[in-house]
RNA sequence: UCAGAUGGUCAGGCAAUCGCUGUGAAGCAAUUCAUGGAGGAAAGUCCGGGCUUCGUAUGAGACACAAUACCGGAUAACGUCCGGGCGGGGUGACCCGAUGGAAAGUGUCACAGAAAAUAAACCGCCCAUGUUCGCAUGGGUAAGGGUGAAAUGGCGAGGUAAGAGCUCACCGCGCAGGCCGAGAGGCCUUGUGGCAGGACAAACCCUAUUGGAAGCAAGACCAAAUAAGACGGCCGACGCUUGCGUUGUAAAAGAACAGUCUCAGGUUCGUCGUCGCUAGGUAGGUUGCUUGAGCGUGUCAGUAAUGACAUUGCCAGACGAAUGAUUGCCCUUUUGACAGAACCCGGCUUAUCGGCCAUCUGACUUU
RNA sequence: GGAGAGAUGGUCGAGUGGUUUAAGGCACCGGUCUUGAAAACCGGCGUGGGGGUUCCCCCACCGAGGGUUCGAAUCCCUCUCUCUCCG
């Protein structure tokens, strides 16, 4: 039951071509399958967000915290390879929206990810 | 009590639950336990160092370039700090000042104005001559007017045709002298000069002082991919232990090498074979990486910056980057200032809701 | 993290102390020409504030704020923003 954290800038790079995605206001989330039997979850903050350190830090912090609390990742995407870009709407919420828009972006990636299977 | 000045200090606190990360211990391991875990600015990268590499890095000198600029002290060093001087502001505590030289030289000072820097004369004023009585010509003058950011000491008296440092008193200024001070500088019932020397050096410059360059993405080690070099002999030189070690122009001349040149010194530049399982080193990993001109406390020296001694503890060390999330209570004022270490220090500058402490100033009231 | 460059009207861009009328091009607006348009030619054309009143005048603005100077887009300092390079 451990999430694995993706830290290498090569798989970031890599996840720009990732097959399935989601979008809200608050954030974007490519979702890729691995071949290393662990899901890993990487996050983005840019600075066109913020430029102070301390808003960036705070933000991903916050992300990092309702990726963890999130309890049906692992069920959900065994084996796979997910980033988190947070846009520049995700400063005007609080913890609780934040808490509630990754919940949405999981259902929907999952409906679009059924697309892409059919196409393919 | 109100208003203010200066310096210092804090940067919401406590608890619970779930998490992150360094170190140490235990364990075959998963993991568990203990313990440490952002700032006064961590920021801007504006200065000064340490450290590392570049060719030795403090070899010497000259030039160029850059920076700094009252005096004395502090410091590893500084453009920083402390004390003092001078100028300016404030009733005052106190604050502000890129504060050397314009008498070494060059340059600039638009427009306006007669004239903008070895003075000059537009309107004036005065004298002489002429006169058509409007004035014209020649000369004297710089007090007044006007222009400008700035007009060649100020004011009064004497003086004169009118005036003028032309003369005199006072003030200002320069030079010299004396006294005080470590010095910047200050003071003088002192002498002297009739005043020469407008402003700009954040214009060039002069004088004095300082500075090699690049930066932890420096640098060191291990080492996929890819690709081409590495090693040994010969010859020569040097050393002694005389058969090994060190080395590649050693004898002469020359070339290249970090702003330029000179002197001194240094490095590199021979040839033939062998190896491809080797060598170098990119991705990646390890290291540099935190014990330090450090911080705290105390005593002593000093007006102070700071220094000396003693003592205790080891006080972040990450690398897509650790301090968070949620809840409750308390505090002030909705709500919680500015803001996140990235090799490390000393400063400066900038951002910052407020609270607290100390010393001092002014006004009012009371005793 | 470190090193460097830049910012001038709607846009591109000259100007390096002196009423600069803040050149010049593009774009835009009006006119001439045309059946109409394009091209060409001629003229106009930044923003904000104030004063008189339909046409002028004055002031401010060259990323922001200070300073030097009689005078700053220009020289000096601080800040903001943008871009480039170094693995």
């Amino acid at each position: 039951m451990t999430l694995g954290r993706m830290k290498r800038h090569f798989d970031f790079l890599e996840m720009r071509e990732a097959p399935t995605k989601a979008f809200t206001k608050s954030f974007v989330l490519q979702v890729r399958p691995n071949d290393k039997g662990v899901t890993r979850v990487g996050f983005t903050v840019s600075k066109r967000i913020s430029k102070l350190a301390v808003v960036r830090n705070r933000l991903r912090r916050q992300m990092r915290e309702v990726v963890r609390l999130s309890p049906d990742i692992q069920t959900k995407y065994p084996s796979h390879d997910l980033v988190l870009i947070a846009k520049g709407e995700a400063l005007n919420r609080d913890y609780t929206q934040l808490t509630k828009d990754f919940a949405y972006l999981l259902d929907h990636v999952h409906e679009v990810a059924d697309d892409k299977k059919d196409n393919g």
